[in-house]
DNA sequence: TTTTTACTTTAAAATGGTTCTAAACTACTT
DNA sequence: AAGTAGTTTAGAACCATTTTAAAGTAAAAA
């Protein structure tokens, strides 16, 4: 398996358990998962993963670039007194947000939209990090 | 008061806790906020109101298009075997996300960074509702 | 090889945001 | 004034995720 290789490349310890994950996640083809879809697939292959160790994995693999966790905004609710259609800039380092009037970005380019579906609005996230 | 008839006007009952709440949020200065610090606000202003009314409250303003809450991708972590930059299209109906390619995507105006950050990354989201 | 050390896995408990339950309450209708 | 439909509430329940602390394992040192 030259998963543990590239678990090696990656700054990771090949263990028993990353070796599982990455022989499911890293074969080239692309998806999205949650950490329980993923605890799933591992008992299907006949192995047995804690969820703890789960959550663990998908840390160090984000961390190690091997895979992305998508952008939410928090983890919890955040609501907004402007009703009006706009973006934000987020702050990645307090979660803070800071809305962008929808006249300040411009899109020239969208794909197309899948077959039976319409397009029913766009967020545009801008991340920030200071500089420094 | 007349937030008790911009609550009815938006066909919510006037309940004392609403009444308290449009004071807090509707009241001409926008900002974003979570259930927890609005609950602190209603504490401060001298009222008291259980977290579950908060919530309920919250509701039925973003359903009567009082507020918005911010969009998130869904209520779960979400990870992506694909680390390359990237957006995404978000079916709302099932939360199901689809890559789009960077490339597919052009944006000609940005707003101006604002002082001491810089720009770390750019998401889109496609919002898809079906077409019928 | 054996020992040591640092890192990893695990079950179970804890956490924290949010929703549910069901009983008391209140705004509105009749 | 009485009825009814909607609302509030404390507390329990829920569920994704993290923490704890003990046992296990990979790599480094001896």
């Amino acid at each position: 398996m030259d998963n543990k290789i590239k678990l090696r490349n990656a700054g990771l310890r090949p263990t028993k358990q990353r070796i599982i994950v990455a022989d499911i996640l890293l074969n080239g083809f692309n998806r999205h998962f949650t950490a329980e879809n993923l605890q799933n697939e591992i008992s299907i292959s006949g192995n047995k993963m804690s969820i703890a160790t789960v959550y663990n994995c998908l840390k160090k693999f984000k961390n190690a670039g091997l895979i992305k966790q998508v952008e939410s905004y928090t983890d919890t609710a955040i609501f907004d007194t402007n009703n009006v259609s706009h973006h934000h800039f987020l702050n990645e380092e307090t979660g803070e947000l800071i809305d962008i009037d929808n006249n300040e970005i411009n899109l020239i380019k969208l794909p197309d939209i899948p077959k039976g579906f319409i397009n029913s609005g766009v967020d545009v996230i801008i991340k920030l990090k200071k500089n420094n």
